[in-house]
DNA sequence: GTGGACAAAAGTGTATACAGTTAGTGGCTT
DNA sequence: AAGCCACTAACTGTATACACTTTTGTCCAC
């Protein structure tokens, strides 16, 4: 889903502090200072930065110029632009999945779901997350299409802290069914099920989304409007 | 081409070596030697690494662990799958365009083609290639979603080098007319032919691109000054 | 009690130092 | 002459040091 890191170590804090961000461990809002971080993996400042940049690469923290790095509070107006341009792309790649479609893809979507299965019954909400995400990306790289599966990849995980922070369990179950039929149709070789089930996927995930549900934030204007 | 050193110097840094390798003063495959960049723009290895960082991620150089950074040459193939996401998603984007479409919206993208066409007349290869790739995100960000757009020209971006090593300048006249004949199909609100227009477009620009041609590699000669 | 000036603390931006790795060179052996 | 090992030079990866900016806290004037 990343670039190729420069290094393992940077990775490791990326990793780290993408899970605490989207766990809700830090809050929207939150500081994160340099020294702090530091200190607490065990690395210098540098590598530290390094790994700020990453993530204000994808959009999980914002860098502001001399202040330091603050955890993103994605705009809900953001969220719906991130679904209207999802559902221009994957209705697209649905329909091209179809005309080359073969018993090992649908085999390998079939196993990716049976994995969303286990985490939604979980309790991780994180792997439920990545996991319900994974199976467009894993879509996109049976095509064999890499930059598409990368684009999406960076799509999904854009709208990852939106849908950690909003979306409910059963939503999450709702999402899987919804997988499920769409293997279906792909199976089935029915092209314009298929687009449509994706279409109506898409819009029930950005639907279910509760966006008026109140979480605490460090940032006292987010807090005030 | 000494740079202020003072304001934001990463970016510039960024800006330059994007040039040098779109203009094909950098050479794919030459190696980028971070002390020797620091030196060329006086400034430390901190911000050139910086800026390289910054480079892998827009796909112009890779970062090997180690052995230091070189000038992408980007794949044939991969040049491919950039146009299938692309087709992708403008024939999408087309679509939508023509159901909010305004007079506002028809006069900017027609400025828009005029200035290309100035630029396709002029002798600069790269003024011309953003020029033409900007009509595109142009569409986009008046569309209002910016998260599209960014995508957009994301992908435009990964490409940019592939056009510019490969694209003729007939090439470019002719996109500049589909431009033009795309706004036309916008203007009239004529979804089909907009959208079939749009694919023809990137069908097009994609197959006049000549990938057979030759370009010489691993020369290293410092050509940024 | 309020507001502003100013000083101290904390934090970011950049440069430099040092350690570990890679690549290249020369001489030695076979 | 080809192959191989040791050695060296160059380069990258990480830590640290320093300069400058922002923030915070205090004190005084009003």
């Amino acid at each position: 889903m990343d670039v190729p890191a420069t290094l393992s170590s940077t990775r490791a804090i990326v990793d780290a502090l993408t899970k605490a961000i989207v766990e809700h461990r830090l809050l929207p809002g939150s500081k994160l200072a340099e020294q702090k971080l530091a200190d607490h993996f065990g690395v210098s400042r540098t590598l530290v930065r390094q790994a700020l940049f990453q993530l204000s690469q994808n959009r999980l923290i914002r860098l502001e110029p001399a202040r330091g790095a603050f955890v993103a509070a994605p705009a809900v107006d953001e969220a719906r632009q991130v679904f209207a341009v999802r559902r221009m792309l994957e209705t697209a790649m649905t329909r091209e999945f179809v005309r080359d479609v073969t018993p090992a893809k649908i085999k390998a979507l079939r196993e990716h779901v049976a994995l969303e299965k286990a985490a939604v019954a979980g309790e991780d909400i994180s792997d439920r997350t990545v996991l319900l995400g994974d199976f467009h990306v894993r879509m996109a790289e049976l095509m064999g299409n890499k930059v598409l599966a990368q684009m999406l990849g960076e799509l999904i995980s854009r709208c990852a802290l939106i849908t950690l922070m909003y979306q409910t369990t059963s939503a999450a179950e709702h999402s899987n069914d919804e997988h499920g039929d769409i293997v279906k149709a792909l199976a089935a070789k029915d092209e314009e099920r298929a687009v449509r089930l994706m279409a109506e996927h898409l819009e029930h995930v950005e639907a279910e989304l509760v966006f008026d549900r109140k979480v605490p934030t460090h940032d006292i204007s987010l807090a005030l409007s």
